[in-house]
RNA sequence: GCCUGGGUAGCUCAGUUGGCAGAGCAGCGCACUCGUAAUGCGCAGGUCAGCGGUUCAAAUCCGCUCCCAGGCUCCA
């Protein structure tokens, strides 16, 4: 038989060779790293049998599909552990996800598992690695599954569906031969798991993994079918490699903006005042405003509009731009202000904004108007759902909507694209991509044909940027169609950023027009844009890429000035002096405590420069310089270099 | 909302079988005056999330409530 390899190379094998025969022909190291094979584009056993000509790449332990395997073939293991100890449980499902694995178990007598069943489970899952037992696979008709499967009701619910083509199954069809349909696998007599495949041949094979957490899930996802009891899990195919991973994850939490705005004082989220309601201590007060006049800046430039307008409004705002109809879930309930009257408060800003549009009649010498408002909202978000400063119930929006005509609409999207690149590169995010979200199907308003048009308009503008545009089938808004703008952080996360959306429909809602040059009245159309997203969300995000170590632009205290011995006051202030006056954020930190104290105090917050100065420095007017992510301070710079170069850097953009 | 874990001093966390509420850091006071990531001593600090129950006795056991974290999108 032949194998055509990946390097367009061609081997000659004996009949029935299998895809570990291939492996063991190329090489040993190459048959001691292979996991599985891909024949003819599918990923399959090693053990399987080749077809008499087939195009084998093999699949080997270090590349993501290889782990992949590696973290599947895991999964059952899992859930042969887990039947071991709880004899009578019914597994579910457990599929591969990024960075791990899961599986959805119920276990008898409704019990649950506890962070501390997962050691139990490990050690029983490292007696089936030594064990060593093989992955088998059987193929079997849908009648013979689900009698397999008789004590196992998700299972027999997934050969059900996967019988009426409700799921998608890989239905191999080889020489002729009936189509699978249904494969199990076992890998001990007494365990056998329905499973398409493939998996490493042998137990033995596994061992580098770490159970990391017990969630409740829902069947299906499906909040009214039965709450499962979910382990998280992962595993690499060395230990090397596992510990890696298990490092950056610890890396991430190091980052948690949480943890680090508590250590450097810049906001909390008081009991108090409720759940998902941040307040901003004078550290993060200073970020926030630097952040937001740095915006006011640019939007100033670049011909935005500002105005203001309040937290609340009445019961009929809500009801003419659809929010009451289609957002309700999303809004706090009603305040009752007299028996005729309700108030809402705001979950978005743009009524507010229309009314400003048509507070007189408007040109066409006007468009585009483009009207700007840092504009806080307040939404209910499920209690389950609230997360630091990225998930918040009451967020300030860096908010704008452009009204203009359907003949400038496509050059004011491009525009604004180009700003909101421009601008979150200022902030140090520079690596973007793209995702277009369509029509909700049945959460939206307006006809097939606006849509349609909305749709291909912004699809043209992100298709013009060299940027890589993902879709998100049903994710927009219920009046329109948005471009997402997502930013990867410093150890490369994605994080939705920006949103563009494109609105035909509020317009016709509000009744809104202008007057054209041809003296007849004409709708105009809207586009809603918010660049941070929420200032809450957007400094959560910041200090996560930067580890809360602002750049110096945005650091709330620039400098930090320690004297040596009290006797070095009258300098130190000359210093301090200097470099306010010059616009630097700067203090002194007297000579209370040893100066090794207070410089690891300034180090923990984070400042970027601490200066000592003692004796020399007095004499000769210079500065010991100790700068952020050096560990070796700088003696003897010169006060009058260090002080234009630090303002130079502390300006910003 | 649901599942799991948690809530003890400002912060991080101990607290055994139910038997006087603990440590480190931070704060305050005193001393120390120091050249690059923790000076020493002392003092103060608590409705053990809240409410109810069991008990001679509850941080600890039981019930309810509130709050926080993770998960509930990844599909054999």
């Amino acid at each position: 038989m032949e194998v055509y390899l990946p390097d367009g190379s061609t081997k000659s094998l004996p009949a029935g060779s299998t895809g570990r025969d291939v492996a063991v022909a190329i090489g040993r190291r190459l048959a001691r790293d292979a996991v599985a094979v891909r024949v003819d584009g599918k990923e399959m056993d090693l053990d399987t049998t080749l077809p008499r000509e087939a195009h084998v790449g093999v699949i080997t332990e270090t590349t993501e599909e290889g782990r992949e395997i590696i973290r599947h073939s895991t999964a059952h293991v899992l859930a042969q552990a887990v039947l071991r100890l709880w004899p009578g449980a019914r597994y579910a499902i457990g599929p591969v996800i990024e960075g791990g694995f899961y599986y959805d178990f119920e276990l008898p007598n409704g019990a649950h598992f506890s962070d501390d069943d997962l050691e139990r489970i490990e050690e029983e899952m490292r007696a089936i690695v030594a064990e060593d037992q093989p992955f088998v696979r059987s193929e079997h008709s849908f009648e013979d599954g689900l009698a397999i499967f008789s004590e196992q009701p998700f299972k027999r619910e997934i050969i059900e569906a996967v019988r009426e083509g409700v799921r998608e199954i890989d239905v191999r069809d080889e020489e002729g031969t009936a189509p699978v349909q249904v494969s199990t696998y076992w890998n001990s007599p007494a365990f056998t798991d329905l499973c398409r495949g493939p998996h490493v041949p042998s137990t033995g094979r596994l061992g580098h993994f770490k159970l990391t957490r017990v969630a409740g899930a829902y069947w299906r996802g499906d909040e009214k079918r039965e709450q499962l009891q979910r382990i998280y899990g992962t595993a690499f195919e060395s230990e090397k490699a596992l510990r890696e991973h298990l490092e950056r994850i610890e890396e991430a939490e190091r980052r948690d903006h949480r943890k680090l705005g508590a250590q450097l004082d810049l906001f909390s989220f008081p009991d108090e005042i409720g759940s998902g309601l941040a307040v901003f201590h004078p550290k993060g007060g200073l970020i926030r405003m630097l952040i937001e006049d740095y915006s006011r800046k640019r939007h100033m430039e670049a011909a935005y509009e500002f105005v203001n307008t309040p937290h609340l409004a009445k019961e009929e705002l809500f009801r003419t731009s659809g929010h009451l109809e289609w957002f309700a879930e999303g809004m706090f309930p009603p305040m009752e202000v007299d028996e005729a009257q309700r108030y809402y408060l705001k979950p978005m800003n743009c009524p507010f904004h229309i009314l400003i549009f048509k507070s007189h009649q408007r040109s066409y010498r006007e468009l585009p108007l483009r009207l700007f408002e840092f504009g806080t909202v307040y939404r209910y978000e499920k209690s389950g759902v609230v997360h630091g400063l990225t998930r918040v119930r009451g967020m300030t929006q860096d908010d704008a909507h452009i009204f203009c005509s359907r003949e400038q609409m496509r050059e004011e999207l491009d525009s604004i694209l180009g700003f909101i690149l421009s601008l979150l590169g200022d902030f140090g995010l520079n690596e973007f991509f793209l995702e277009l979200s369509t029509r909700p199907e049945g959460k939206a308003v307006g006809s097939d044909e606006d849509w349609e048009e909305a749709t291909e308009t912004l699809r043209g503008v992100a298709g013009e940027r060299s940027i890589d545009l993902v879709m998100d089938e049903g994710g927009g808004a219920f009046y329109g169609p948005k471009i997402s703008v997502q930013a990867r952080d410093a150890i490369g996360r994605t994080h939705q950023m920006s949103t563009i959306q494109l609105d035909f429909q509020e317009p016709v809602r509000f009744g809104m027009e202008y007057v054209g040059a041809d003296n007849a009245r004409h709708r105009p159309i809207m586009i809603h844009r918010a660049l941070f997203g929420s200032i809450e969300r957007f400094i959560a995000i910041l200090i996560e890429h930067y580890a809360g170590a602002m750049p110096v632009w945005l650091s709330p205290e620039q400098v930090r000035v320690l004297p040596v011995r009290d006797d070095h006051d009258g300098y130190c202030d000359e210093v301090v002096a200097l470099l306010k006056h010059a616009g630097v954020r700067a203090s002194a930190d007297r000579a209370e405590e040893p100066l090794g104290a207070r410089v690891r105090k300034a180090k923990l917050m984070k400042i970027p420069y601490i200066l000592v100065v003692g004796d020399d420095d007095v004499n000769d007017g210079t500065l010991g310089v100790n700068r952020r992510g050096s560990d070796r301070p700088e003696r003897g710079v010169a006060v009058a270099g260090f002080v234009e170069s630090v303002a130079k850097e502390a300006h910003g953009p």
